[in-house]
DNA sequence: CCTTGACCTTCCCGTGACTGGAACCTCTAT
DNA sequence: ATAGAGGTTCCAGTCACGGGAAGGTCAAGG
């Protein structure tokens, strides 16, 4: 398979196989032309790296999970703790966000949003 | 005032300050000595920044918000636009996150995280 | 007068995870 | 032969800074 297949297949853009075979994340062999060959096993790797980064783990994260994912001995403990780890990352934001929000939104339900100068959303910025 | 007491007043560090001027959000004199003098009006900008980003807006989107706060005829519905742009960016970014929790906490709770190598978190980015 | 230490300066590199683009090579179809 | 699609490498840029080097400046103490 050539990368555009691979990238058809996967969903992935070329640019982000290329680099993720430049991060050391997958591999693939080259043809005689100097075209990446990928495998049936490579192209399911990449399927696997674009979900756990659709569900935000970070690179880092991901090769942990690749390395346990092909580990046929893993504990399901050690995915766990990972994903677990992750999930509260993801909260954390979620709770920042939501501050932002509701922070952010009560100023704007203040402000008249008309032509006349007077802004309590320039005013919340100012100082408390 | 050099900018270490700027940055105590504001809570911005130094290097965010002179980050700050590179990029032309704020100016300063300087001092014969080379040093940066800031009056209180730049520490005014400085802290209204700090609050500004601290509720998520953009570089971008500050510098607007700057010059409508300078603006003394501005209309508090632009204020109000910019508000409600960021406030629809942070709703989506919390909808893609909680997304990303409900999926992978149902993943973890599938998942009996022992020394037993069956993970359905695994599982689950594999494939549908 | 000299030193110490805190503070200031500029400059450059690194971050995460790509994305865009340039310049060039290879394959397939017409 | 040529056009176009697809492949290659490499470099630069993104965003909002942070780290650290190399060096100038200031106030206090010996």
């Amino acid at each position: 398979m050539n990368i555009g297949e691979v990238a058809a297949q996967t969903g992935l853009p070329a640019k982000t196989i290329r680099y993720y075979e430049d991060i050391g994340l997958v591999t693939a062999g080259r043809g005689a032309n100097g075209y990446r060959v990928f495998q049936n096993t490579d192209a399911h790797k990449l399927t696997f790296l674009g979900r756990a980064r659709a569900l935000g783990f970070s690179i880092e994260h991901c090769r942990e999970l690749l390395a346990l994912w092909e580990d046929r001995g893993r504990a399901s403990a050690d995915v766990r703790a990972v994903a677990l780890g992750h999930l509260d990352d993801i909260e954390a934001k979620i709770s920042a966000l939501a501050a932002m929000r509701d922070t952010l939104s009560e100023l704007v339900q203040n402000c008249a949003g008309d032509g006349r100068p007077d802004c309590p959303i320039l005013k919340g910025l100012e100082g408390p």
